[in-house]
DNA sequence: GAATAAAATGTAAGCGCTTTCATTTATGTT
DNA sequence: AACATAAATGAAAGCGCTTACATTTTATTC
């Protein structure tokens, strides 16, 4: 079965040269119908499979792709990295996942090690780096592709992660609501948080509201986070009348809270979330959110990555549509 | 910076050859200690990194684990996959992962080619594969690991599952509930879930319950699969006063499916899940379910398969403990 | 059919490292 | 000091593959 043939068994079986059998492995069309045939019947009879490791010796490529995330523990990581697998996995492409809890040294302790293991090219998340990230990928040859936000600096596939936040802030808004806060997730090391909670503030003032950062808390993206989040907002506000969470799974907190503390969603608080979770849906009232293509963007990433490592033009900047999905959880503000 | 020095480089600069630059980086305790900080001087001077296919090639292994899943897309196993590629990195190892959606050729070629890929061990989940993956990893030098079950084939790390699932359906029947169904995960291609069937069956049988598979519906392990589940449930038997669920998100869905139906959670339906997510204490009322050690499965997984590469010796079969949590979801079935 | 171009194949030089084996140097023993 | 033994080092042979480059074969043109 596995009996470790290697490329001169095949070239010795098909009477022919191990360069055109590798030639006949990795680029069949470069070679004639009737060799092309031969070796495929030795590589059959054998059960021949390259080598990865003298491939990538010989080649400078090892058709894996390295992946650098916070965490795999938030299901939007899970869910896009898991999305990217499979793309790669289609192009016979593997992925080396690594996660560094929104640890920036730990991030460009990753990244170099990526690099030195010879990864074909590297997705990051967000664009905020340690100095150290930078120069190494600036040093280096292959592509780097970000994701979850757009910068120039690097070709990306994210959101416009302001937009997001003001999207969801613009329909508290518009619902007539002018005591809204926020309930961001971690801002240090987390450039989507930052973006966000700027873009949170910025409607907030396009409206002519006066936002200052009072009405942002930072907390875990958790459940636990969107609990504690509401009540110290309602402790710093106890007017507020709406609210915008980092992520559903925080609205959800703050939601569960706010009902055990009494109130009633959406008559007392309005609530809207980001990211549209399996669970958005599924709350009573329903969670009003701003829906992201989570998966789309590990399948893009994916198949951008390969594009450029393919030599095919892509976008440089490719920014992801997304939605407001309007649930129960949201609504007019109450006449005062 | 990335200056691509090789060890010959660093031998240079030393003064010493390059057998003892390897053993140097690689085993600093075979070399003197004034040779070592030479060329540890050196390696710094350089910023040399030893590129990892050169090594491979020569050494045969590559500091890279293979771990095929099911799915990144379930939070058990994102959450297990995240905590072995944490434990994994501090050891100096990567992760490559791939996932075959519960299809079990797929899974048979990710580990074909992993093995060719060069990983120095493989972690499965489940012991049910495919003919031809058995015998792949049958013929391969490598350890492997199964996790989430026991298998006496190979070294595992895992759980009872049939003692889990009999662990929730001991609890419903010691409230007294008698017409109890399950919601199982699909069982074809899923051990895990063909286990936890059986043992509820068991269980039942246990109590002198005429137990038949009719009790038990197989769905998505999702919350959609939780509400269809428990329409088909009801549908079968309307006077169901008990379920035993597959999975956490499960329940949710049968829970909130019960709600929505007109049933009061326990009044008039026990629920019980599995996993102890954490949504589970969230809900209302608070779900009770058998909390299983996720985060503890992946870590000690990396551990024992680093340990046997080590030629340390590690238990064949590891069974982590669980527990049940109880909740408001679950009480005293109703006299009739 | 000769001349030319294009396609197919072969030759062989590495890719950067580890590791066996032989050799040199240090350590210990009497 | 002479010897035995152990420790440290070096020389060099690959690991299995790809890929310039050279060579041969085939197709094309006149």
């Amino acid at each position: 079965m596995q009996n470790k043939s290697r490329i001169i068994d095949v070239a010795r079986i098909a009477g022919v040269s191990t360069a055109t059998v590798s030639r006949a492995v990795s680029q069949p069309e470069r070679v004639s119908r009737k060799t092309r045939d031969l070796v495929q019947a030795a590589v059959e009879q054998l059960g021949y499979v390259p080598d990865a490791a003298g491939r990538a010796l010989a080649s400078g490529r090892t058709r894996t792709i390295g992946c650098v995330i916070p965490t795999l523990d938030l299901a939007i990581f899970a869910r896009s990295t898991h999305a990217m697998q499979l793309s790669l996995a289609s192009a016979g492409y593997q992925l080396l996942v690594a996660s560094h809890n929104y640890d920036h040294l730990v991030e460009a302790e990753l990244i170099k090690t990526m690099q030195h293991r010879g990864v074909d090219g590297l997705v990051l998340v967000g664009a905020q780096h340690h100095a150290q990230a930078w120069s190494s990928l600036q040093a280096w040859s292959k592509p780097v592709l970000l994701t979850w936000v757009c910068d120039e600096r690097l070709p990306s596939v994210g959101f416009d992660n302001q937009a997001i936040a003001a999207m969801a802030a613009c329909h508290l808004l518009d619902l007539g609501h002018r005591r809204i806060g926020m309930i961001s997730g971690r801002v240090q090391h987390n450039d989507r948080a930052g973006q966000r909670r700027l873009g949170f503030l910025s409607e907030l003032k396009r409206f002519g509201l006066n936002a200052n950062a009072a009405a942002v808390c930072e907390q875990d993206l958790s459940i636990q986070g969107g609990r504690e989040g509401i009540r110290e907002l309602k402790r710093r506000d106890p007017k507020l009348t709406a609210l915008v969470c980092g992520n559903d799974m925080v609205a959800i907190g703050a939601m569960l809270e706010a009902q055990a503390m009494g109130m009633s969603v959406p008559k007392d608080i309005s609530i809207c979330g980001i990211d549209n979770h399996e669970l958005a849906g599924e709350m009573k009232p329903g969670l009003t959110t701003v829906s992201l293509p989570t998966q789309d963007l590990g399948r893009i990433a994916a198949t951008q990555i390969l594009q450029i490592l393919a030599g095919e033009p892509v976008p440089r900047q490719s920014l992801l549509p997304f939605h407001l999905v309007q649930r129960g959880s949201t609504s007019p503000a109450q006449r005062t």
